[in-house]
DNA sequence: AGCACGCCGACT
DNA sequence: GTCGGCGTGCTC
């Protein structure tokens, strides 16, 4: 019997399926989707078992030295979607398989060295990094001291010395010592009576089923760790290790709900729903809602009715609403069924919330991305809240979209898909109009409040009346009603595309890094300037480098400037600020938004991270500061974003008794992805921009592939992009595919390495993985030894 | 990725 | 003559 194994070596020249022997005593042991150690060449290292065959082509085969799981960790499907998704974003089967396990049992290869022999007979240099009963890393011993890798070498031949390789897991299982009673029968009085605490724990052990924990016991029965030592000792109770979870939500209480009555049109959306989970047919749905028209409601009951099915579900949720707000609805319906997956749990956490799913635990996973890999075996509904958001793209290879993950899934286990959206994107909604999806619609909140009123400023008009402050009028006059009132405000500051440079007044001499194309960032906590790049920080000068002038002035808005603004016209407002800088700190990011829930600010003041989920009663005014800035960057789809934006933002308000008011200040008030927030028209701003999109042929009407050259030679990136440009335009169908470029990346330079990049359009094109396949295949030479990187993006979101 | 093999320059 | 630089190619 030979195992078809894909080894831990992340490049192109290994990414394929080597054969070894599987030892005749592990021949039940060793199934496809387990982990073994295999030697590759002179070492040892960890891989996937894809397969098992009879025999080999090959005649020098090596055996499989260890087993690292007992059970599979990736079941039949998994390995089937690895192949599918390497193939489908051009990376490596390895890279594909390891998104789907916690990076926790990732390994990690020790490199040691073993003493054969006694210390003495060592050269006396080397005598002291060896001690007895002690292992010895093969890096302190080499990178200590050179001339060591020859005399380590010879000692080797020698037979004095052996270099051993050691693959260990990066995470491990969390055990705590637990106790029980020896003899479950045991009779209270052969314990002397005068051993109170210890007839106590005797007595308390014979009334638990479940066994305890020392530590839990310890504080329960108020007594020390000597009385449990003396009931070990006389042989009652047996002490041993269990491996226990991490739990990152102990302690949180969770009000128990149930499925709450649905409106007729919740009613309406989750029948053929239903329909589909009991015939067991693989249908995507967009759900397309409104905020506040009950979309939670419709999952919760969709998945409810998934489990009583007896299948699983899989919910995705974008990264920065995955708060405890939301996973409180989750966990408040199915209680400990639920695990937990996203970026806020340390790697142990996120290892246990995953072996929950493995060893079937659980039921339903709720998480950011990388949950669609669940390796749930019997996989009932799968939704992803929020479709439209880009975070569901990964930008690392494998550079995946969980959207098609999750339909490859759907169609493997015959089971819907659920694409839910108050703003879908262009390309689902499309989709849905061509019944490639089936759209279900939810136009009204369910507590038929209306959407809050809008109101666009435009920003040029109060310049001309001579108002320069960011705050127009309108806004400010608002903000004092609601102050007024005891009523609280959200304001929101959309950052991206923008900050805070440092511009020469004298000569408009902008300072810009010294590695890579972009202005440099006033950072004011450290008073210094730095570069989001590459991390690259010097200090604010004084004086401008270009003309000596001493006029060196900030531009742009942050959120402390704004802040600060605010308290010079509003001294007595309260202020809650929430960005980067005051979320960094684990937990501030909860702190901060229940403070503002309590009541202990009047204005909330954020970046992108409050424009989700956020919901108190009290909020009845949103203020949107600058709402083109989105606008303008170079993105096709700088539109789509800036309407999702806005509506989402507008969102926030009125969502309970209060009515709600948004005022979005704008100095293109105009564009339809501005104006048409006012109305809350989702259907009329797609249609305009699907024209936009048809005349300048982006996606819906095409699928595009991005691929990003770059090496520290501008010359060297200039041939190659011309190079790789050619050869598509000679392999591509002339009539339907267009290649632009190649161009400069918007980003021409970063950490010293030159960007261009060339894009395809096209609607169809059978050998375009082949022919990308041939790209990377020709300019690997380049790639391996040469600082030459070629990356290849099949439906880019990030054209940086 | 690592590591060995192998072919050219500067040294005890 | 050798030591060691890193280009090339292989790992079941």
């Amino acid at each position: 019997m030979i195992a078809k194994v894909i080894v831990d070596v992340p490049t192109s020249q290994t990414d394929r399926l080597f054969d070894y022997a599987v030892p005749k005593e592990w021949e039940n042991v060793i199934q496809p989707g387990i982990r073994v150690v295999v030697p590759f060449g002179p070492r040892k290292i960890q891989g996937f078992v894809i397969d098992l065959e009879k025999e080999s082509t090959l005649n020098k085969i090596k055996p499989i030295e260890d087993v690292l799981d007992v059970v599979p960790v990736l079941t039949q499907e998994l390995l089937e979607l690895g192949e599918w998704l390497s193939e489908q974003t051009l990376s490596f089967k390895l890279s594909a398989y390891q998104l789907m396990i916690p990076a926790a049992m990732r390994t990690k290869v020790k490199k040691e060295i073993v003493l054969l022999t006694e210390r003495q007979n060592l050269p006396a240099s080397l005598q002291n990094y060896f001690e007895p009963g002690k292992k010895t890393l093969w890096s302190d011993v080499i990178l200590d001291q050179k001339a060591n890798l020859k005399l380590v070498q010879e000692l080797v031949r020698e037979g004095l010395l052996e270099v051993r390789y050691q693959v260990e897991e990066k995470g491990h299982k969390k055990t705590a010592r637990y106790i029980k009673l020896a003899d479950p029968n045991v009779q209270l009085e052969e314990i002397p009576t005068r051993a109170a605490k210890q007839r106590e724990i005797v007595d308390f052990l014979k009334e638990s089923i479940e066994p305890i924990s020392v530590q839990d016991l310890l504080k329960k029965l108020q007594t020390t760790r000597q009385v449990i030592t003396a009931l070990v000792k006389k042989g009652y109770i047996h002490e041993f290790e269990k491996e226990v979870y991490r739990d990152p939500l102990a302690g949180v209480q969770f009000e128990q709900t149930t499925p709450l009555p649905l409106t007729e049109q919740q009613q309406q959306v989750i029948e053929p729903i239903l329909d589909s989970l009991v015939t067991k047919q693989h249908d995507t749905f967009l759900l397309h809602g409104v905020t506040g028209s009950g979309k939670t409601e419709v999952y919760l009951q969709a998945i409810d009715k998934a489990l009583q099915l007896g299948r699983e579900a899989i919910v995705l949720v974008p990264e920065i609403s995955l708060t405890p707000q939301m996973v409180q609805r989750f966990k408040g319906r199915f209680g400990s069924k639920v695990a937990v997956l996203h970026s806020g749990l340390s790697m142990g956490e996120k290892y246990d919330e995953w072996r929950k799913i493995l060893r079937k635990e659980v039921e339903v996973v709720v998480g950011a991305r990388s949950a669609i890999f669940a390796p749930f075996t019997n996989v009932g509904i799968i939704i992803i809240d929020e479709e439209h958001e880009t975070s569901y793209k990964q930008e690392e290879n494998p550079k995946y979209h969980a959207r098609d993950v999750a339909i490859f899934r759907g169609s493997y286990h015959q089971c819907p898909v659920i694409l839910g959206s108050a703003t879908p994107s262009l390309e689902s909604y499309a989709r849905a109009k061509k019944q490639v999806y089936q759209l279900l619609p939810l136009t009204t909140r369910v507590n038929q409040r209306a959407m809050p009123a809008v109101e666009v400023v435009d920003m040029r008009e109060e310049l001309r009346n001579g108002n320069r402050s960011m705050f127009s009028y309108t806004l400010l006059e608002m903000l004092k009603d609601r102050i007024e009132k005891g009523e609280q405000s959200v304001l929101f500051l959309n950052r991206r595309g923008y900050s805070t440079f440092v511009m020469c007044r004298d000569c408009g001499y902008v300072a810009t890094c010294e590695h890579c194309d972009i202005s440099l960032t006033y950072h004011r906590t450290q008073h210094s300037l730095k570069c989001h790049y590459c991390g690259h920080e010097e200090k604010m000068p004084n004086t401008c480098e270009s003309c000596g002038s001493d006029h060196i002035r900030f531009f742009g808005s942050g959120t402390q400037k704004v802040e600060e603004e605010l308290t010079r016209v509003l001294p007595t407002a309260r202020v809650i600020r929430m960005d980067i800088d005051t979320t960094r700190r684990k937990g501030s990011h909860e702190r901060l938004l229940s403070a503002f829930g309590r009541g202990e600010a009047d204005i909330l003041l954020g970046t992108q991270m409050i424009a989700k989920g956020l919901d108190f009663p009290k909020i009845t005014l949103v203020g949107v500061l600058a709402a083109d800035s989105m606008l303008h960057i170079p993105d096709f789809r700088s539109a789509e974003r800036t309407f999702q934006l806005m509506e989402q933002v507008s969102g926030r308000a009125g969502r309970h008794d209060l009515e709600g008011k948004v005022i979005i200040q704008s100095y293109t008030p105009d564009h339809y992805s501005i104006e048409l927030v006012k109305s809350h028209d989702y259907e009329h701003f797609f249609k305009m921009e699907m024209s936009q999109r048809k005349v300048a042929l982006y996606p819906p009407y095409v699928f595009m592939v991005l691929i990003n050259i770059s090496h520290p030679e501008l010359t060297k990136v200039i041939t190659v992009s011309e190079k790789i440009a050619s050869f598509l335009k000679r392999e591509m169908q002339e009539s339907t595919t267009t290649i632009l470029g190649p161009v400069a990346s918007p980003l021409a330079r970063i950490k010293d390495r030159y960007r261009y990049q060339c894009m395809i359009k096209y609607r169809n094109e059978p050998r375009l993985l082949e022919t990308l396949r041939e790209i990377q295949q020709h300019f690997i030479r380049d790639m391996n030894q040469g600082q030459l990187q070629v990356s290849i993006d099949m439906h880019p979101y990030m054209f940086t």
